[in-house]
DNA sequence: ATGTCAAAACTGAACGTTACGTTTCGGTAG
DNA sequence: CTACCGAAACGTAACGTTCAGTTTTGACAT
């Protein structure tokens, strides 16, 4: 019902996109309009609400596009530790650019007095990595190279920790901080040995 | 500097806060408006205004009032793991609670499209707990009663992913995640024996 | 203690502004 | 000719401020 074949796209979907990205990247997520980005991208209002209901599935759409299908998946190279640690580094990096900071920041909040676009979020953009990541983390755990626990509660004991301090402390999340979440995590002694004894 | 003493705080500031409270749990965050606060309570726009410079100011005091103060905290009863279960059972409970949920995750979202309120988050919440918080791991941790590590990180390490459940992935925060998580960080195995063989 | 008075702070209404989301109109391309 | 799209205009809603007119407050005089 929805759409199999002959719709076509927003025409300008790109620079669409792109409009809203820059815009954000000027003046922040609060203060772009729908009005800018149209604007901005050449396009009249109603082609932009026809395609996106709201600001945010906009917002939603740079975000998937241009940020977290290329930065934030679990990869596997055979070394469990490795590619944690690598995984983790992406959200750090993701973090700390300026920009991207601004477009996930901007969006999550949105997300948590908009309903319809958590449920988006979630299902384009989260479910999709859940999946995987989860059957990657259970595998190591089966051949011993993880602690025992349920894979769920260690991928948030990985993840949580920098999403709480990009929404909620506002810590920096750097490359050190990974590392040290990572080895935490997988019950190694601290990287420069301090507190070993404990 | 700002004022000490006959300076009289906004003559009915309970009825905003309970106004604002009562609007949130009938209405939810983002449909609450500094009109109707001010309607509900009885009280003039600029009054209102005088006050909080925004509808989020509003709801910081609400939250911090009626939400963190009472049930945030680390208890300290000599028994670390025990208090640590306890504490972190407060955020299951708190974030399990409709009421309590929208408001926290109303006033969440807010601030992340507006320093100021972020700002003031931190330094009226936040701050005032962590500094306990953090000498009370400490201590525990010289008594080797839980692992070595940065005692931030392993603060972060048990709140991050109740935090991360709350506002990225929406998962539920039950008594049973708290208990897993707590006994995860302080390496046991978990309850229920599953996955014991790793 | 009680009555009086000026200053402060309040309420309620109205204002201009801004962004929303929708509708209408005129041009253009197939 | 027809269908679509950009531009402009529209009504709505909430913002944050301004303006009377009223109530409360604390000081002083009786």
């Amino acid at each position: 019902m929805t759409d199999s074949k002959t719709r076509r796209g927003p025409r300008s979907r790109e620079a669409i996109l792109q409009a809203a990205s820059d815009l954000c990247g000027e003046l922040g997520y609060a203060a772009v309009t729908m009005e800018a980005i149209a604007v901005r991208a050449r396009v009249g209002k109603p082609t932009l609400y026809r395609w996106w209901p709201s600001k945010g599935a906009v917002f939603l759409d740079v975000v998937r596009d241009k940020i977290v299908e290329p930065a934030i998946e679990l990869p596997d190279t055979g070394d469990i530790a490795r590619d944690l640690r690598a995984w983790i580094r992406g959200f750090a990096g993701l973090f700390t650019d300026p920009h991207a900071r601004q477009l996930l920041v901007g969006l999550l909040g949105a997300a948590q007095t908009d309903a319809e676009l958590a449920a988006m979020l979630r299902e384009k953009v989260q479910r999709p990595l859940q999946a995987g990541n989860r059957r990657r983390i259970a595998a190591a755990q089966a051949a011993g190279e993880l602690p025992a626990m349920d894979p769920v509660l260690l991928e948030e004991l990985l993840i949580g920790p920098p999403w709480y301090r990009l929404l909620v402390s506002g810590e920096p999340v750097t490359v050190e901080y990974a590392d040290a979440l990572v080895d935490a995590v997988l019950g190694r002694p601290p990287a420069d040995g301090r507190l070993a004894g404990g």
